[in-house]
Parts: structure tokens; C-alpha cells; sequence
DNA sequence: CTGTTAGCGCTTTCAC
DNA sequence: GTGAAAGCGCTAACAG
């Protein structure tokens, strides 16, 4: 290489001194150390990668970077890598299997030494086959295996209390606007709605629960239905917070006051909504925290070292769109 | 390689098969295919990068993949690059010039094909030495030289077209809550406030004025600040949407109707400004074309081809937080 | 301590 | 049309 003979040593040298590999005299070190400077070297990571067989590289896979709630979860991945001499190659599988696998066989391509995928539609078992040949870790799936590690939160739990929340507050007439229902987050938030109604000995209303998207857009289509329906209702609990925007701003339209009329709970607590008008009531993922962990999961399992997992627990984060009835 | 093995060729025919560089006969490109499907074969993009002298990878420094606002523009970024081979590789620089010199440092020494780099404080100079080294695509950014492209919005204009807006409905005491000072982004829009001022004839008012951060919790406070002051006024332009909502809530809290007693104007659009209630007013940022226009120059830089861009428009876009005065 | 040698997986002349 | 050979920039034995 340049470096080594403008230093007049040889190739190995420099490594050792870039790398820390093996004791090398003062002075040969001094030559190579301003040679570097001078030419302003940078090692080529390619070749070091090509060389080592590991690229130093995390690929991430998420779905649509334009999300509050992905977005968080990256900056959490990040954040948990930054400093370990890694980077994040991220890509975007745009909740379509087909794509996700494909972008899986990209990542793999580039010999990345581990992938996150966060959330997603892939099928469990094809992140078991993927784990046998380069390390997971996979927020919103519950497989594990060997060289595969999961993260997720109890969604179940969390519909439950947000609804159960409504319910302490003397609702009787809940509604729902229901996610995707593909996404077993969505399914399994609605199964914690209709436990928290059966504990409490309210008869499940087929009427009252509606299917979104988890956006804005669904939120607003969704409340608009609800309400043109006529079954009376109290309280609202929207599948995410996205979808109890939409929601707020249908009620607005209409005149229906938040929380006088209609108590409204959503389900993320994206960094917007303490400043939503009112401030909204809502059931706190920690999605930041997510991120943090599924990287040093990652590092982990790439470094051989154990890790335990602990499940990130939801939380009910109570502001201002519910309050007691009457 | 393995391939070559399996179907009984050399590796460089195989090699002239994945790439259509040369003709192949029909029977040994058959028997190569089958290889490679039965080996599940993908190339080493890594010795395929070393070799040619080119990562196939385009990198992205952003500031803070948290903000909606820069996400938009991955987005776009991420859909114009999409299917060109190329991958992104994204990093943040958080807004410090040394972290995002840093950063250029580590996508170089991966032998990124360009860097597109999302706004941020590093000074134009150091932009244009860094592009005689690798291509470059700077949003927010002015400079221009032979490999370096910028991207960059009239803000002086929008804070202008903002105020403008204000001063057409009738105000004529109207506050701002300025961005983050070291940014040109900032500064423009506040220019653009002070012109549309001069030139309706209003004095400009220290006292209007306020130094926000660009984020919710900044609005929160200056907007309280504002009021405390009992300086009184009738509109508030905000330098960006996430102040607008931190705004918003300050004036919520105090039973402050907008657009009732005070119009409000935002700046950036971001996906949720449409779904506050009311829903924002503000000068809207084609942040997902720049995005997708940072990708096609690059693309277009990369490619040595002609690329010509077309300086995106910021557009007033009024909803309904801003009304006339009387 | 340090130089020599071989090779990571691929592409690309250069012959045949 | 196709194989052999060289080499991209680096690291890791292996000798000294």
C-alpha cells in the first residue's frame, strides 16, 4: 500500500499499527503515523471486510421510514451501535413479504454481519431459515432460535388496559378502530379490547369496532363510519396514535368535544402527541428503547456474548383526551 | 468459485454470465443457472465492490432520523435510488459539524459511490473539498462545483409568502418564534418575516420575536414567553410546524382559540399538519421531491450523465388555523 | 519486532 | 466462446 512505502516499511507493518495486531518499534510507528497523515489515508473497509469476512455492517430492515413509530425505533438502533465500529445499512421492505425477503438477499449480498428487522410481514419461519446463515434480531415477532433473537411488547396487555382504563372511568360503549388486520399487532391489541369487555361484563358490539389502517387518513374514514352508524358511544380507543388523530380531527368537524363528549385513547405515544390539543391519553410503547435493545442484542449475539432480553413493558400514560364519565 | 465448480466451467465464465458481459454458449449458461439456483448463489457485492473500484452504495448523512421532517426526505431519497442497484447507506450527524465530518470520513473508507448529505452545519467549503473526493448532493446547502449539486428552497421567500399571508388577512401584530440561529434555514425564513414587514409598512418589534429549536417543547415555551411578555398580537408565524404545535398547546392551555383569537402559520407541512385540530396552516416543503431530486442527481452525478434540477417550490398552503382579523 | 507470502471472491485482460 | 492468470487492498500465518 501508499502508506507503507512512502514509510518505508512494508504493508504488514501498517496493518499492525492500524489494527494494534502486534508490537511494532517507535520510530517505524512515528514514519507510518505521519505518512497516514500526510497522504490522508483511510483504510479501504471493502477490502478489510473482504478480507476479515465480516463487514462491520448492520443491515436494518424497516418498513416505511416516513413513520413517527419506525423512525423512533432507528434512531434507538443507532444510537445503540454508534461507537462499536458498526453502521446501519437500512433498507425499507414496505410491509410487503416478497419485498422484505428480497431486501433480506441484498443485505446478505453485502455480507452484512447481522440484520434487525423491525416489524414486517415475513412469516416467522423464514426468519428462522434467514437466522441460519447470518444473525437476527426481530422487533414485533416472537420466534427465537440459536442465532435469532426477538423483541416484543405484550400487545395484548396493552389493548387490554387501554380499554380497561376506559372502562375505570365508567365507559360502557367503547369503540375500536382496529388496525391492519394482517399485523398481529393489530389482531392481538383488539383481542385485549374484547378481554378487557368481557371482564367487565360488557357485551362485545360488532357495531362499535371498525378496521383502519393505522394512519391518519384511516382514522378520520373510520370515525366518520363510526359516527355515521348511530351506535351511541362514550369513549374511543384507536388502534395507534396516528389513528386517533384522524379520529380527534373527525370529532372536531362534527363539534364533538374531546374529552367532554368522547374520551379518545390511542396507542404508541409518538413524540406528537403530548402536544396533540388536548394532550393525548395514550398507552406508551418505548420504541427508543426497542431499537437500543435490538442493537445490543445484535452486538451481542455477533460478539458471542450473552444477552438477556428484557421484554419492553408498555405503559398507560394517562393526559388529557379521557375523563370520567358524567 | 463454488458455482464454476458445480456446473463445470470457469469462474470467469460464470462471472460473464452474471454481468452479460460477453456471450455465453446456450448449454453452459444453462448449466451455470442451475447452479446457481441449486448453490442459492448470490455474489459477494463486497469482492465485486474491491474489484471494481465502486460500492454499488450511496451514502446519506441526515441529522437526526427522528424528525419527521428528515425522514420525508429518506424517503425520498430511499424510492429515487430504488432499483438502480444501489443501496443507501444512512448516517446522522446531529446537527455537529465535526460528527458529520466524521461521518464522511467512515462513508468514504466504505467506498460509497456518493453522499448525499440532508441539511446540517457543515460549512460549504469543506463540502466542496470533500466532492473532489467522492461525488456529493447537498439539501439546504448552496454550493455548487463539478461533483457537487445543491438542493436547496427560497426560505427567505417563505417566511415572506408566510408573514405576507398574516398581513393580507388583516394583522398587523405578528409574533414569530424563530428557528434554531445557526442555520441559514432559520435566519432566511426570519429575513423573509422582517421583509414582509418593511415592505407593509410595520415596525419590526423585538419584542415579537422569540429563538425557538426548531421542536415542540421549544414552541411550548416561547409561546408563553410571547404571551408573558403582554406584548399583544394577533398571528404567530412559527418557524416550523413542530413549534407550531408546541404553540399551539401554550395557547390551548390558556384558552386561547386559534384561529379565534390568534392566526398561526407553520412552516415545513409535515404529514401530521393536516390532522391537528385545526388542521395547520403553513408554507408547505416538497421534502419527499427533494428527496427523490437528491437521489437522481446523484444518480445522474455517478452516471456522468446531465442532470438538470429544478429548485423546488415552496407552496402557502392555507387550511384552517389562520384567519381574518375582525 | 518485521518482511514475505498467500489468499479473501470477484472481474478482466490475454491468449487460444 | 472460454480458460488461465493477474490483481483490487488488506490481513494473517510463517519465517526470520
Amino acid at each position: 500500500m501508499e502508506v507503507a512505502e512512502a514509510a518505508g516499511v512494508s504493508a504488514s507493518t501498517v496493518s499492525r499499527i492500524l489494527n494494534g495486531t502486534a508490537r511494532v518499534s517507535a520510530d517505524k510507528r512515528k514514519a507510518v503515523e505521519k505518512a497516514i497523515v500526510d497522504l490522508n489515508f483511510t483504510p479501504n473497509v471493502l477490502a478489510q471486510s473482504l478480507k476479515r469476512g465480516q463487514s462491520k455492517t448492520i443491515g436494518v430492515i424497516t418498513q416505511a421510514v416516513d413513520s413517527p413509530f419506525f423512525t423512533e425505533t432507528l434512531k434507538g438502533i443507532e444510537d445503540g451501535i454508534s461507537g462499536s465500529g458498526f453502521a446501519a445499512l437500512i433498507v425499507s421492505g414496505h410491509w410487503n413479504p416478497d419485498e422484505e425477503a428480497e431486501r433480506v438477499g441484498l443485505l446478505m449480498a453485502r455480507k452484512v454481519d447481522g440484520i434487525i428487522i423491525v416489524s414486517g410481514n415475513i412469516p416467522d419461519d423464514q426468519i428462522v431459515r434467514f437466522s441460519e446463515h447470518v444473525p437476527m434480531v426481530a422487533t414485533g415477532h416472537g420466534c427465537e432460535s440459536d442465532r435469532l433473537r426477538a423483541i416484543r411488547v405484550d400487545n395484548v396487555w396493552g389493548g387490554y388496559r387501554a380499554t380497561k382504563h376506559l372502562i375505570e372511568l365508567g365507559h360502557r360503549q367503547i369503540a375500536h378502530i382496529a388496525g391492519i388486520p394482517t399485523l398481529t399487532d393489530a389482531t392481538d391489541r383488539l383481542a385485549g379490547y374484547k378481554q378487557a369487555l368481557e371482564e367487565a361484563g360488557i357485551p362485545y358490539n360488532d357495531a362499535l369496532v371498525v378496521q383502519g389502517d393505522f394512519r391518519e387518513s384511516g382514522g378520520l374514514l373510520c370515525a366518520n363510519q363510526l359516527l355515521d352508524r348511530g351506535v351511541p358511544f362514550t369513549a374511543l380507543f384507536a388502534a395507534n396514535d396516528q389513528t386517533a388523530y384522524g379520529a380527534r380531527l373527525a370529532f372536531f368537524r362534527r363539534g364533538i368535544r374531546v374529552p367532554d363528549d368522547i374520551s379518545l385513547i390511542g396507542f404508541d405515544d409518538l413524540p406528537g402527541s403530548p402536544y396533540t390539543t388536548p394532550p393525548l391519553t395514550t398507552i406508551r410503547q418505548p420504541v427508543y428503547e426497542i431499537g437500543r435493545m435490538a442493537a445490543a442484542a445484535m452486538l451481542a449475539l455477533i460478539g458471542n456474548k450473552p444477552f438477556k432480553i428484557e421484554p419492553p413493558q408498555l405503559e398507560l400514560t394517562i393526559r388529557e383526551t379521557t375523563r370520567r364519565l358524567r
